[in-house]
DNA sequence: CATGCGTCCGGTAACGCTAACATACGAACT
DNA sequence: AGTTCGTATGTTAGCGTTACCGGACGCATG
């Protein structure tokens, strides 16, 4: 007779024990878990019966051993505490397990050139088939690159890395929208908060600023730079209140801009109505802080969306990338900015 | 003659290639790796050479289908978007790495039972060797305790479960901490604007500010309730602004804070001349708003040290959990808050 | 009735690693 | 000198799954 009980024995049932369970070989198991309609509808039913009396449950590290595929997607990561870096991650995972597959992140502690090595090695060690940077910072870029193993696709967001697929806002296009939109309102021109030179989207909004203001001829004032922080912002805010002709300006995150609205509040400025201020990510406070803030907001979760769908294109299908993908962001006006009063 | 050359085959080197290479066996090779001190060490500088050559990387399939063990924590989250959230998930993420295992997160789209359910079902598939719920909300924790796997450890953060071992931010006393400080301040009384119900935070910060009224033998003012974002926070400031007793409203999160400062801003009432306003979180833009707002630090990256420390404990240890540790907020005052003027 | 073919299922051999036991060898003992 | 012991390494047998091949059976065809 057939061994059928529901052993006591600690160690969990394995696909033989399925199969006893069921009539059946292991192998019918494995079937009716890979490919169901390849086996007869009444044989199927009483092996799932069985995997449901036993609690079955596959197990993962044997079936990759022998499939070479480990189901798993590693992303890469800095600050997630920054409101950008942390909607990134969450598209980023979501649309990984809608996906199917399952996402190891890694986190560096500091942005530097070892630690990203070091994530890079740890994620390729738990054999993930494919890699997401968000990692805004070029000098890490560089950094990462070096790390690179040859032999899984990667993909970055937020930063265009040499002939590594990218998924990216358009911080050009979100930064001449600004510009545009202030100059729109009768501004001599537009001063500009810039972020860390060594973040990409810090030199994109920056470019997109420049381009605008040279297009319509304006003059370009002198920049300054901020990292992030509303401290820093608040920093720049000082200066900028003392200096008259400032009538606009574009912080290049709404952290920053908060620090630039309390300067300019601090010193007897009104905003909007003596400057006008922008700030770029939309973060959910901004449009309840004093005045509410008009920013750039950007599409996260389409980012997230899109990575996955290239990075598994080149897991799946395998086909090389480079393939750079933009996208658009989206101005959105409230009333921290104005038009110039004459 | 041993085959040495460095094949141009595709297949990945094994320990076998490494073994040839250097001269030895297989089984060295795997002591060099996992016990170098037990084999001497000309034969371990040999084989190290060989591994280096070859570029050689163990297969972790294979080793935790034999080891059984998968050197990973899963982590299951809501929306990383959240100051809090993230935070945590980060201080999560870091103090896995550090002892090194890898994580893998699951993020729910929305608190239902289902989703939950779902994404812990998927970790268990992962085979995790421990799980995070980071799950403030209620709710959920009842869906989880149900999908729970008796097999694997599982801990808490911010969120005591019936009998699954938690570490929290003491919630309770940080509410303590805001209201007996306004009260310090010769406030009457401290109104509320609460979290959603079904979040465990959201009813700490109830019941500690509730304590400390009735400890002092106030008033308790009906409650206000709103959903974490700055908008349910501005409706919440706009019925404040109407009652004229109001003169301290405690939110339960910085950002709810932010939207009743601006709600009292809109109607004309001065903070904090007429009216203290207290957040809850510390978020990092908070010191740079009109006014600067007084609040609380959590100590997010204590927090993860200490889950994972536990976790870890009972993953390697077997110990069952059960243990609850709390770790205790700090107020941090600013300039949303002054003196009851008589 | 033999043959061919498609459907369903079983047997066996990997996958790359570690656990457990086995062996060789020199040093240290009686 | 023979025995014992400890150290360094090798041999073998799985871990639980899927890939691959082959066999049994039913049905249609010549």
């Amino acid at each position: 007779m057939v061994d059928v009980s529901v052993a006591k024995s600690r160690r969990l049932p394995v696909m033989g024990d399925v199969a006893r369970l069921a009539g059946v070989s292991h192998m019918t198991v494995s079937r009716v878990l890979n490919e169901p309609e390849s086996v007869r509808p009444e044989t199927r039913e009483r092996v799932l019966l069985a995997i449901k009396q036993l609690g079955y449950r596959r197990n993962s590290a044997a079936r990759s051993l022998v499939t070479r595929r480990s189901q798993t997607l590693g992303v890469v990561c800095f600050d997630t505490t920054l409101y950008g870096p942390a909607s990134m991650l969450n598209g980023i995972v979501q649309a990984t397990e809608e996906a199917g597959y399952a996402v190891s992140v890694a986190s560096l502690r500091r942005p530097t050139a070892a630690a990203a090595t070091q994530a890079v090695q740890r994620l390729v060690h738990q054999s993930v088939e494919g890699l997401v940077l968000i990692a805004p910072q070029a000098a890490e870029a560089m950094a990462f690159v070096r790390a690179l193993p040859t032999d899984i696709p990667v993909i970055a967001v937020e930063n265009a890395l040499p002939s590594v697929t990218s998924v990216s806002v358009d911080q050009v296009l979100g930064a001449r929208m600004v510009t545009e939109y202030l100059l729109s309102l009768g501004h001599e021109t537009v001063h500009h908060v810039r972020g860390p030179s060594d973040w990409s989207e810090a030199n994109g909004r920056v470019d997109g600023w420049v381009a605008a203001l040279e297009e319509s001829g304006r003059m370009v004032p002198r920049e300054l730079v901020g990292d992030w922080s509303a401290k820093s912002g608040y920093l720049a805010g000082q200066k900028l209140a003392r200096d008259r002709r400032a009538t606009a300006v574009f912080a290049a995150n709404d952290s920053m801009a908060l620090g630039v609205l309390r300067a300019l509040l601090d010193a007897g400025v009104r905003v909007p109505e003596d400057v006008s201020v922008v700030g770029f990510d939309d973060i959910p406070e901004g449009a309840f802080v004093t005045p509410p803030l008009t920013t750039v907001s950007q599409p996260f979760r389409e980012v997230g969306r899109r990575s996955i769908e290239f990075l598994l294109g080149e897991v799946e299908g395998g086909e090389a990338g480079g393939v750079s993908s933009v996208i658009p962001p989206e101005l959105v006006i409230r009333n921290s900015t104005s038009s110039r009063r004459p």
